[in-house]
DNA sequence: GCATATGATTGGCT
DNA sequence: AGCCAATCATATGC
C-alpha cells in the first residue's frame, strides 16, 4: 500500500538510533557498534515490522495489532521521530509557497462590490452607485423607476452573491473540520503533526478561497451587465426640458461670439437647468459644433432667441438708461458706428453692470477678438487700453450686451426680427471661434459649404 | 417606420 | 484639461 511506501520513503536513508533502516526491515548494523542494548533496537525493529506487514493481514488482526502498536512503550518516540522526518521533507517541498500575500486581483474585486453596494454594508445596496448614474444621465427623477428596478435587481445578485459565499464558507469550514478530523484520527497511526494539519487547513482555505474569487468575478460580471443595461447614460438618454434647453440657448445665442462659458457659468448654467456641469459641457460642445456645421439651420434658432432677449433687455435698457441719464453728464453714443451686425445681451443684471461701468468709465480691459470696429469705439471711448488678454466670456458678455444696449438706445431696434440679426462672425475660415479678426459680414441664412452634417446621416 | 434631433462617448489634438 | 470632430444610441416628430 503506498501508506507503507511513504513510510519507507520517509525513513529512507535516515539512521535512526544509530541503525540503518532499509526495505522496512529492521537490519542488523552494517558493522559493529557502540554497545548499546540490543533489546531497544530490537523493539524498533519490531515496531517497524508489525507496520509493515499490518496490511496483509485480516482485519481483525489487524486492528488487534494496531492497538498493541499504539500502546507500545516505543511508539511516542517512533511516532515524533517519523513526524520530525516528514516536516523537514515537507517544508523543503513547501515552504516557498507558505507565504500568502493579498492577491491584487482580489484586492480589485473586493474594492468593486464594495463600490458597487454588492458587498458591505446592509441596506441601501448601490444606492450610491444609482445616484452617480442618475447625476451622469440627468439627475432628473423622471427616472426613479428605473433606478428602483436597478436596485431590485441589485438587491437580487447582493443576495445571490451572500447565499453563495455563505454556502462556500460553510461547506469550506465542514470540509476544515472533516479533513481535521480525519487527520487527527489518522495522527494515531500515520506520522502527522499538528503542524502539517494546520498547514492542509491552509491549502484548503486556499482553494475554497480560489472558489470565492471566481464567485466575486462572475458577480462583478453580472453587476456589470446590469450597469450597461440599466444605467447606460446612453441608452438612458432623456433629453433636456424645454426650459433648461432654452435657458442654455439664450445663453448660446447671447455669446454667439464666444460661445465658450466659464467654470463658473457652467455651474451657474447646470444649477439653473438641473443638469451637471458636464452635460453643459457636453451640450455647448455639441451646440457650437452643429451650429457651425449648419449656420444656416440656426438662423431661425438664432433669431428667435434674438428676439426673446431683446424683448426682456429692452425694459431693462430703458431703465438703466433712465438711470445712466441722471449720472453721466454725456451721451456717449454719438461716437459709435452701429453695424448691421449681431448683437447679444447677457441677463438684466450684468446689463446693469455694464451700463454703470460703461458710463462711468470703470470698466477694465476688454480682448475683443472679433468685435472690430465697434471695439475701437469702445476704446476710445472710455480711455481704457486694449491689452489683449483673455478674458471670460462674462467681460464678452458684457460687451456685447453693450453693443445691444447702445443700439436700442440709438434706434435700431428694428433690426430685430430680420434675417441679418445673427451671424456667424464669431468663426473664422477654419471654423474656430477663436481668433477672429475680420470684422463680421451679413450671412444670409443659406445653406453654406459647411452644411454637410455627417451627424445626422445615421 | 423613417428621418431628424439630441445627449453622450470616444479619440485625437493642443 | 478642454476642445473638436466623428460617431453612437436613443428620443421625437411625422
Amino acid at each position: 500500500m503506498d501508506e507503507q511506501a511513504r513510510i519507507m520513503q520517509a525513513l529512507g536513508g535516515v539512521s535512526l538510533a544509530g541503525h540503518s533502516i532499509q526495505g522496512g526491515m529492521a537490519l542488523p548494523p552494517p558493522h559493529g557498534h557502540d554497545g548499546i542494548d540490543d533489546g531497544r533496537k530490537q523493539d524498533i525493529g519490531d515496531i517497524l515490522h508489525q507496520i509493515m506487514t499490518i496490511t496483509d493481514q485480516s482485519l481483525d488482526e489487524a486492528q488487534a495489532k494496531k492497538h498493541g502498536l499504539n500502546c507500545h512503550r516505543m511508539k511516542p518516540a517512533l511516532f515524533s521521530v517519523l513526524c520530525e522526518i516528514k516536516e523537514k521533507t515537507g517544508l523543503s517541498i513547501r515552504g516557498a509557497q507558505e507565504e500568502d500575500p493579498p492577491d491584487p486581483q482580489l484586492m480589485r474585486l473586493d474594492n468593486m462590490l464594495l463600490a458597487e453596494g454588492v458587498s458591505g454594508p446592509e441596506k441601501g445596496g448601490g444606492s450610491a452607485a444609482a445616484a452617480a448614474a442618475a447625476a451622469a444621465s440627468g439627475g432628473a427623477s423622471d427616472n426613479s423607476i428605473e433606478h428602483s428596478d436597478y436596485r431590485a435587481k441589485l438587491t437580487q445578485i447582493r443576495q445571490i452573491y451572500h447565499t453563495e459565499l455563505e454556502k462556500y464558507e460553510q461547506a469550506c469550514n465542514e470540509f476544515t473540520t472533516h479533513v481535521m478530523n480525519l487527520l487527527r484520527e489518522q495522527s494515531r497511526t500515520r506520522p502527522i503533526s499538528p503542524k502539517e494539519i494546520e498547514r492542509m487547513v491552509g491549502i484548503i482555505h486556499r482553494k475554497f478561497s480560489s472558489i470565492q474569487m471566481q464567485l466575486k468575478q462572475s458577480t462583478c460580471e453580472a453587476v456589470m451587465i446590469l450597469r450597461s443595461r440599466f444605467l447606460d447614460a446612453r441608452r438612458k438618454r432623456r433629453n433636456f426640458s424645454k426650459q433648461a434647453t432654452e435657458i442654455l440657448n439664450e445663453y448660446f445665442y447671447s455669446h454667439l461670439s464666444n460661445p465658450y462659458p466659464s467654470e463658473e457659468a457652467k455651474e451657474e448654467l447646470a444649477k439653473k437647468c438641473s443638469i451637471t456641469v458636464s452635460q453643459v459641457s457636453n451640450w455647448f460642445g455639441n451646440k457650437r459644433i452643429r451650429y457651425k456645421k449648419n449656420i444656416g439651420k440656426f438662423q431661425e434658432e438664432a433669431n428667435l432667441y434674438a428676439a426673446k432677449t431683446a424683448v426682456t433687455a429692452a425694459h431693462a435698457v430703458a431703465a438703466a438708461v433712465q438711470n445712466s441719464q441722471t449720472n453721466s453728464p454725456t451721451t456717449p453714443n454719438s461716437g459709435f458706428q452701429m453695424k448691421d451686425e449681431e448683437f447679444q445681451l447677457d441677463s438684466a443684471e450684468s446689463k446693469n453692470t455694464l451700463l454703470t461701468n460703461m458710463f462711468t468709465g470703470s470698466s477694465g480691459s476688454f480682448n475683443l477678438p472679433n468685435s472690430g470696429d465697434m471695439f475701437l469705439s469702445m476704446q476710445s471711448l472710455n480711455g481704457d487700453s486694449y491689452q489683449g488678454a483673455q478674458v471670460g466670456a462674462n467681460v464678452q458678455s458684457q460687451v456685447d450686451t453693450l453693443r445691444h444696449v447702445i443700439s436700442q438706445t440709438a434706434g435700431y431696434s428694428e433690426a430685430l426680427g430680420g434675417n441679418t440679426m445673427y451671424s456667424p462672425h464669431g468663426l473664422d475660415a477654419n471654423g474656430g471661434w477663436h481668433d477672429t479678426t475680420t470684422p463680421s459680414a451679413v450671412i444670409s441664412p443659406t445653406e453654406g459649404p459647411g452644411s454637410v452634417h455627417s451627424d445626422t446621416s445615421n
